[in-house]
DNA sequence: AAGGAGATCAACCGCCGTATT
DNA sequence: AAATACGGCGGTTGATCTCCT
């Protein structure tokens, strides 16, 4: 039953930074054989180190392929709306920074670019700007109903994230599935701009893409599909009923249209007929996400069309409508 | 020049999803 | 079906560096 146990409980391996023996002995057998099996590698290689400590110092410093050094201003500026549009998924932004590891951009975020942000009264978390200045002043009634709204919001946005997320997973799995089925030709075009570290899922290259494959976005956009409708069904369940969920379902879908089509250049008319789609308080708050969402998309879109993987065939053209707080941000840089 | 504080970043830890037996 | 290993990810730590007083 099971697998031989892990070398990892061996003792005596050794932890801590690595030597420069150790860097040339990795690097060689690396070099030489691939690193295959990496709970296998240490001892191949004469290493008294474990194959997790292994693969963290190939992928975050060994890699001939990764640049080091100061961010650029574009570079930081993608990490600003990436993280924005993905949250700390930092796998999933290091794909979109070639040369650029998931640690590195961490480190990077977390010392550099949050601090940046907060300093210039920007939520890291939401890229928005703060409001607990308000909540010492003035009407308590008044401060509740925007503290509230805010709050459902973020429920809002959250619940479609993780909605999102799961369809995304789900979908990823049948694309593999599919891809073992028939072979290369549209996996070649994927594995092509994925990051070796990166777990980016077919999906997310033809949600960020457009055109990885008329098959991908495709299936992108079942995904979204899947993610409204459980959207819509978690808000049903939970604690939004009737006209209040219609109009989060309407919301999600919108914003799932707006994530997905990239190829499209018509987001006025979606979040048009996402106003007359939904009703009421968020009608506002959409207003808000449309500049929003729509500045990160033109970003990415035009990040991906000016690479050398030219992901995308079509590129849409406000770059201007900027994310207005990462604006000023990249001003002051 | 010394030492304390803050910043940086490589590396580790723990968890999770998937693969394997 | 269950148990276990593996690979990968994000969060955190701690050693080292840099700056300030």
């Amino acid at each position: 039953m099971g697998r031989s146990p892990c070398c990892e409980k061996e003792a005596g391996l050794k932890k801590g930074p690595w030597t420069p023996e150790e860097d040339q002995k990795l690097l060689a057998y690396i070099e030489q054989h691939g690193h295959g099996c990496w709970r296998s590698l240490p001892t191949k290689a004469g290493l008294r180190r474990c194959g997790k400590s292994c693969r963290l110092r190939w992928t975050n410093y060994l890699r001939p392929d990764i640049k080091r050094g100061k961010f650029t201003l574009q570079e930081e500026q993608t990490i600003i709306q990436l993280h924005a549009l993905l949250g700390n998924r930092w796998s999933a932004i290091a794909t979109h920074l070639p040369k650029r590891t998931d640690n590195e951009i961490k480190n990077y975020w977390n010392t550099h670019l949050k601090k940046r942000l907060t300093k210039m009264g920007i939520d890291p978390v939401t890229h928005k700007p703060r409001v607990d200045s308000d909540a010492g002043g003035g009407g308590a009634a008044a401060g509740t109903g925007a503290r509230s709204r805010a709050a459902a919001h973020l429920s809002h946005t959250a619940q479609w994230e993780s909605a999102r997320l799961e369809a995304e997973a789900r979908l990823a799995r049948e694309a593999k599935l599919r891809a073992l089925a028939s072979p290369p030709q549209t996996t070649a075009a994927a594995s092509g701009v994925d990051s070796p570290t990166s777990t980016l899922s077919f999906s997310e290259s033809a949600l960020f893409g457009g055109s990885a494959g008329p098959d991908f976005h495709g299936a992108a956009r079942a995904a979204a599909v899947q993610a409204v409708q459980s959207y819509g069904e978690a808000c049903q369940e939970h604690h939004f009923g009737g006209a209040a969920a219609e109009t989060s379902f309407a919301a999600a879908g919108t914003l799932a249209g707006v994530l997905l089509d990239c190829s499209v250049t018509g987001a006025d008319q979606r979040f048009a007929a996402r106003t007359e789609a939904g009703s009421g308080e968020l009608q506002g708050e959409d207003e808000d996400d449309k500049g929003y969402w729509n500045s990160i998309l033109n970003m990415v879109n035009s990040s991906m069309s000016s690479s050398s993987s030219s992901l995308t065939s079509e590129v849409v053209t406000d770059a201007e409508m900027f994310l207005p707080a990462a604006a000023t941000a990249a001003a002051e840089f």
